[in-house]
DNA sequence: TTTTACTGGTCTG
DNA sequence: CAGACCAGTAAAA
C-alpha cells in the first residue's frame, strides 16, 4: 500500500513510500495519504528539516535505482549544512564528475538522499528539479 | 577565454 | 543496435 507524506514548503514537498522503503520524492502538490507510525516519525522529521533544524534521513531505507546505489550511498553521508563538489566524490569513487551527475539525475528521493549538497567546482551546478530549489534548499541549511 | 576530451549511464528511433 | 543527450572538469588551443 502506497502512502504519501506531504510538507508544506514553498512549493509543498512530497514523499511517496511502501512498506517503509522512500520509493519517490517531488516538488508540488499532492493529496497527503498516511498509514503507519514509521511514516508518522518520517512526517514529522520532514516538517523539522523544512523548517531548517538539523536533520537526518539515514535511518530511512531507499529503493536505489538499478544503477549508481554506490555512488547515492555515498552522497547519503554529507552531513546537514555541508557541500561536496561533484570532483570530490567522483575522485572518492575512482570515477568522472559527468557520471556523478548522471548518478544525482536518476535520484528519485530528493531530500531523504540530499543531492542538493553536491555543487559544481564553480557554481550552483544543476538540479532534476529547477535550481531555484536547490537553492532553497541550500539556504535552509545555513 | 573558448573548445575539446573524457565518462557511463538513460532515452529515442 | 546507433546516436543524442546529460546535474562536470581539467587541459589544450
Amino acid at each position: 500500500m502506497l502512502e504519501r507524506i506531504v510538507v508544506k514548503w514553498d512549493p509543498p514537498f512530497v514523499l511517496e513510500l511502501e512498506d517503509k522503503i522512500a520509493k519517490r520524492g517531488y516538488f508540488g502538490k499532492g493529496e497527503e495519504i498516511i498509514l503507519t507510525d514509521f511514516s508518522k516519525r518520517l512526517k514529522r522529521e520532514l516538517e523539522k528539516y523544512f523548517k531548517g533544524r538539523p536533520t537526518d534521513f539515514r535511518w530511512v531505507s531507499i529503493e536505489y535505482p538499478s544503477k549508481f546505489e554506490r555512488i547515492l550511498k555515498e552522497v547519503r553521508k554529507i552531513p546537514f549544512g555541508k557541500t561536496v563538489t561533484y570532483g570530490d566524490l567522483a575522485e572518492r569513487l575512482e570515477t568522472s564528475p559527468r557520471v556523478v551527475g548522471a548518478a544525482l539525475r536518476m535520484n528519485k528521493v530528493p531530500v531523504i538522499i540530499p543531492c542538493h549538497r553536491v555543487v559544481a567546482k564553480r557554481g550552483l551546478g544543476g538540479y532534476s528539479y529547477g535550481v531555484e530549489i536547490k537553492r532553497k534548499l541550500l539556504s535552509l541549511e545555513i
